[in-house]
DNA sequence: CTGTATCCCATCCGATACTG
DNA sequence: CAGTATCGGATGGGATACAG
């Protein structure tokens, strides 16, 4: 019956760079320069967010050493770190299945834009935003 | 080294219902309409939408029966299958920790709308739109 | 080094209406 | 029953510039 609550799981962690982020910092406290680096292809302005909305959830934590260039280290905290396992999983899985998923979704595209007969290649798509990125 | 990809877990689970749709599959098959019951607070577009990314990303299956009035059966497949039990794992997760999780939200807001020295408690907020949600 | 402020476009997603 | 078409508001998120 938790099912209405299941959505609840991905607010968390619901941003573009979440988990990759906690995924880091449950292995080992990171600075902000150190995950700017690490994440790659993360912009300064998402680093920023998504480590404030982490830390706003409890699940890192900030700390601050007064050195002379400011030092700051994110921390997983005790409740994140039980996320650890499940997340490794998913993202095993998503490693196992990348070739599988990305042949899907080519074989759907494919299909989808052979059917149709009366209708040019290069349809402008009406609203249909697609739910996922594409390639 | 797995990091760089863990984002791509999320591309494939990113939207607002997806883990709750699949959840549900993983389950036992569906109908559209049952689907539009159970998951409840789902618009008939945004099923329509995640259903089809599903199914484009090879998740889910959609069969149709050629009744009297159609009906049309999701299923996951077993790709996604061996996603179940790291999304029920999560999903528990988020149910445990769901109390802790709002009051750190709660604590984090109170302590940064009672901080500052001279600033209205109505501030406007700049650009910076929450990256979860709020409440 | 560690952020924050803006501008701005892309996408998400709900409300509503129409169709086979 | 099982969708699709459109409009429109709310966010997400990159680029860039500025600040403690």
């Amino acid at each position: 019956m938790p099912e209405g609550n299941a959505a609840a799981v991905l607010d968390r962690v619901g941003g573009k760079w979440s988990v990759t982020i906690l995924l880091i910092v449950c292995q080992e406290p990171h600075r902000f320069t150190e995950l700017e680096h690490v994440v790659e292809g993360i912009s300064r302005r998402m680093l920023a967010l998504t480590l404030r909305a982490l830390e706003r959830d409890g699940l890192i934590t900030r700390t601050v050493h007064p050195s002379i260039p400011v030092r700051v280290e994110y921390s997983a905290t005790a409740i994140a770190l039980e996320l650890r396992e499940s997340l490794r999983t998913l993202a095993d899985w998503a490693l196992r299945h990348r070739a599988a998923i990305a042949e899907a979704r080519t074989a759907y595209d494919d299909r989808a834009t052979a059917r149709p007969d009366r209708e040019s290649a290069t349809a402008p798509g009406p609203d249909g935003r697609r739910i996922t990125s594409a390639s």
